[in-house]
DNA sequence: CGTTAGCTTGACAGAAGTCAATTACGGTGG
DNA sequence: CCACCGTAATTGACTTCTGTCAAGCTAACG
């Protein structure tokens, strides 16, 4: 299951090592272009890779996070249709798009995990949907920073946000005055702690979850709930 | 390639047309549940399907529309992420999960159609988080007058829609309240004409596709933007 | 002809964007 | 080591947008 490649870094077995080279990329590098032609994919060896689309007037929307052991331009066309860049020194391991053509024609398992890997990422997407379509500037908020908890230090309560508000912003569809006065109010609710602005402690999970989940009382815009 | 499959119905030429029967769905009648075992993906022969979730709070969104021609539950999972329901009376060709399997072992062909099929449903579940999370409701309702315009009839001017306002809301994360308020304004403005409250007439293409892609002045919201 | 569900409209309140000013921080150079 | 600068983050005052609640309208159907 490719759901385990995400988690697990070392499962990338259908790829010869030596046939995937690793790169180092520098912080705020790009690792490709919207636009370009799609020649390989990536393995996040370490570092934090940012996945964003640019709209016709400028407009900058980051449609993802990916951490260490997650892949990034696992789609199948023929240009990439979005930008990855490091937002932190970044080491990635290229894997050429001949050698997933070729792993493809050699066995149906490569060809599974792709599809795994996509719908995967398809469901991340939607989750994303959600948050954005449903949740106030606040629960947004604490959504992304129960993410990155996760996704970036295995759910410790202490974790480094490897974003600038600005960033932050365009991941969830605010402006870096509402994300920055969010977070201020988490903080004077002791929800959370700031031991610096890009380090946040968890200090009641609970709550945080039910913001981002909207069990509790504003986090959610009333429409499309019942 | 699966994005021609998408717009010509009839190349599903990997599985054989027996092994494929019809169903007949009536409106508002379920093709599957988010959650229910992904025992088969789906071909819309005719009518109108739409993929929604449901959040823990009885939220619901509506992740996207499918018309004639294209293809419903494509990801590969045990189950199903998502729920399908007809919104007119539909008929769709059943390609059970068996066939898909076996045709993923036949030939990487499949598999790659598939691929390519998962990537084009990801781009706009791309283009979706754009738009709610960059576009104000008049932005949001453009947007989504000229896709349906687009997929639905081929670009006409005049189409009817397929969903309520409640479902328009679901799709576009805004209220019902809002979608109207919306619609009546660009009827107003002169952009488009409502024969009927389910049939829309566009008369300024030009504006539309500026509000929904903000151009123009009011149709975004201030953050995303340089 | 009345009933009902869906749509529209209005008045208001709350959330988020905008503009502007201030503060905190990191790096540079003296 | 410290002062200075520029960038990022925060805060405040205000406006606009959108959700909420409530009422009225329309149209389809029995």
């Amino acid at each position: 299951m490719i759901a385990s490649l995400s988690t697990h870094p070392a499962s990338h077995s259908a790829f010869s090592s030596h046939a995937t080279p690793l790169t180092r990329v520098g912080s705020h590098e790009h690792i490709f272009h919207e636009g370009a032609p799609a020649e390989a994919m990536f393995m996040i060896v370490n570092g934090v890779v940012v996945i964003y689309r640019t709209g016709i007037d400028g407009c900058r929307i980051i449609q993802d996070l990916r951490f260490k052991g997650e892949y990034v331009g696992v789609g199948y066309e023929e240009n990439y249709s979005f930008s990855a860049i490091a937002v932190r020194p970044t080491v990635v391991r290229r894997i050429a798009r001949a050698a997933v053509e070729r792993a493809i024609d050699e066995s149906p398992v490569t060809a599974r995990r792709l599809l795994e890997a996509l719908t995967l990422e398809q469901s991340r997407l939607s989750d994303r949907l959600m948050v954005i379509g449903s949740r106030t500037a606040i629960g947004r908020v604490a959504a992304c920073f129960l993410d990155i908890s996760s996704r970036s230090s295995g759910g410790a309560e202490t974790f480094m946000v490897p974003i600038s508000r600005s960033e932050m912003a365009d991941y969830l569809g605010l402006t870096i005055e509402t994300v920055s006065r969010a977070i201020t109010r988490l903080r004077t609710l002791g929800i959370i702690a700031l031991p610096r602005s890009d380090t946040v402690t968890i200090r009641d999970r609970a709550a945080l979850q039910a913001l981002a989940q909207d069990d509790g009382d504003g986090a959610a815009r009333g429409r499309f709930c019942a």
